[in-house]
DNA sequence: TATCATTGTGTAAAATTTACGCATTGATAT
DNA sequence: ATATCAATGCGTAAATTTTACACAATGATA
């Protein structure tokens, strides 16, 4: 396995890592996939190393199929990462040397003690879907709710910062649920979805007039049902429209 | 000078590199600032090297600062240009044996043939105060019209692209014109400059309304004097206000 | 069968954006 | 010296968009 690993090494960029900030929406939350490191508690976003003759982004999709199963994702480049010390200065000493104790000197010079600029990667994937994979370097690999995750191995916390503030840019000028929602949802469950992302309440009626002059939703002759009170009809994209909007752009202005 | 280099290549990353679409705006023109290869034709954006101590930001600075003699300027981030074959696929063959031809294969191959990603800067800078400076690959820096870009090296024509819509979405959330315009400048000045980026023209008075609702405006009791007509008022931006207007965003609408 | 939280639909007020009028200015032409 | 004229300063009304809120309908639960 360390000879795999050797040989990995030597295929890919020594200098230029990606890494993931997935997004995922469950029961009215907004979730990131993170991995626990084999032997420790130190988790870290989903990354890799960029094959020398892969492209940037055929790496990132690559990375994010091998972590969740899914080929047909959103993927956006929002930022990259080039402090020296990014490496180590937000990880605590200790669990630095349980790495390396457990990986061995070899490895992780390479990996912790280079230089490295990561190139930052958002995803909004389907909840349901994923199969949550861990990678040669970590044991567990699960959704985490964005308000709850823990101090992160290296930068990661500020990757997810940033994240979440490209994503907060993205859905004020592109449509955005497409991704992250089940083909049918009920408007309550889409404006969860947009209030959760924004951190912001909206009224419901204005909510509902906004987004159906954008002229991307399908409203279905279907009810949720067995849910309680009043159900609510069921909405669908229209994936042709969809599109068009995100080339377009639209301003979500509330 | 030959030593020189090769140690300027050992002290620096090999794997990533840094370019900058360099704004400015002089008679109503938005422009861009461009580097000639030595013995060639061939022009492209200014970049460099990233030294293996230097963060991704400061060697931007630092390029920034050697092109133009400027320190303060607006800098920022935009995209990261990863595909296998960004060195050559854009770029003639024949300019690419004239380069080889002058440089030497040694050069060439480590410039040129390695894989090489690169971040992607733009800079917005006051026109008046650029000393534009070649570097040791080429001859010649010079302001060009962005509509008169030629073909140029590389990728770039993309990266200037791709630049200029990241710039056209900066305009729309955030104030601009401190970095591009001297200290006091008149309206009309002002709206060029939007109409110039946005390619888009505004009724001036509702351009007024909408530039002074922002609040970063001070009007000054001086006129422009010795121009055609009725001389306008100078404005100049509150230092203050404007770069809290950066912070809580703006949006401008038209 | 009554209750009640939630949904579906609509309307009026407020705020913003857009369109355009008119007097003033000061260099240029006569 | 004076008339001309394009550009500027300042303003108002219409159109559109955003915001606030009212009320009936639904369907699970008590």
């Amino acid at each position: 396995m360390d000879q795999d690993l050797k040989a990995y090494f030597a295929k890919t960029l020594a200098e230029v890592s990606i890494d993931c900030v997935i997004f995922g929406f469950h029961a009215g939350e907004l979730k990131v996939l993170l991995l626990r490191w084999k032997e420790t508690d130190g988790w870290s976003l989903p990354g890799g190393r960029i094959f020398k003759e892969e492209s940037l982004n055929a790496a990132a999709v690559r990375i994010l199929q091998e972590r969740t199963g899914l080929t047909e994702i959103f993927l956006h480049q929002y930022y990259t990462f080039g402090d020296t010390n990014r490496n180590t200065h937000f990880t605590e000493m200790e669990l630095l040397e349980r790495l390396e104790g457990f990986f061995g000197k070899g490895i992780f010079d390479e990996l912790l003690h280079n230089r490295v600029v990561s190139v930052g990667y958002f995803a909004l994937v389907e909840f349901a879907l994923v199969q949550a994979t861990p990678d040669w370097f970590t044991d567990e690999c699960r959704w985490w709710n964005i308000a709850d995750v823990p101090n992160l191995l290296f930068d990661h916390n500020d990757m997810i910062t940033s994240a979440l503030q490209a994503l907060r840019q993205q859905i004020r000028n592109q449509p955005i649920g497409y991704d992250l929602l089940p083909e049918k949802f009920t408007m309550p469950e889409l404006q969860k979805l947009y209030e959760t992302i924004l951190d912001k309440q909206f009224d419901r009626r204005n909510f509902q007039k906004l987004l159906m002059s954008y002229d991307i939703l399908e409203k279905l002759d279907e009810k949720r049902v067995g849910v309680a009170n009043k159900s609510p009809f069921l909405y669908r994209f229209d994936k042709q429209k969809y599109e068009k909007a995100i080339h377009s752009g639209i301003s979500f202005s509330m």
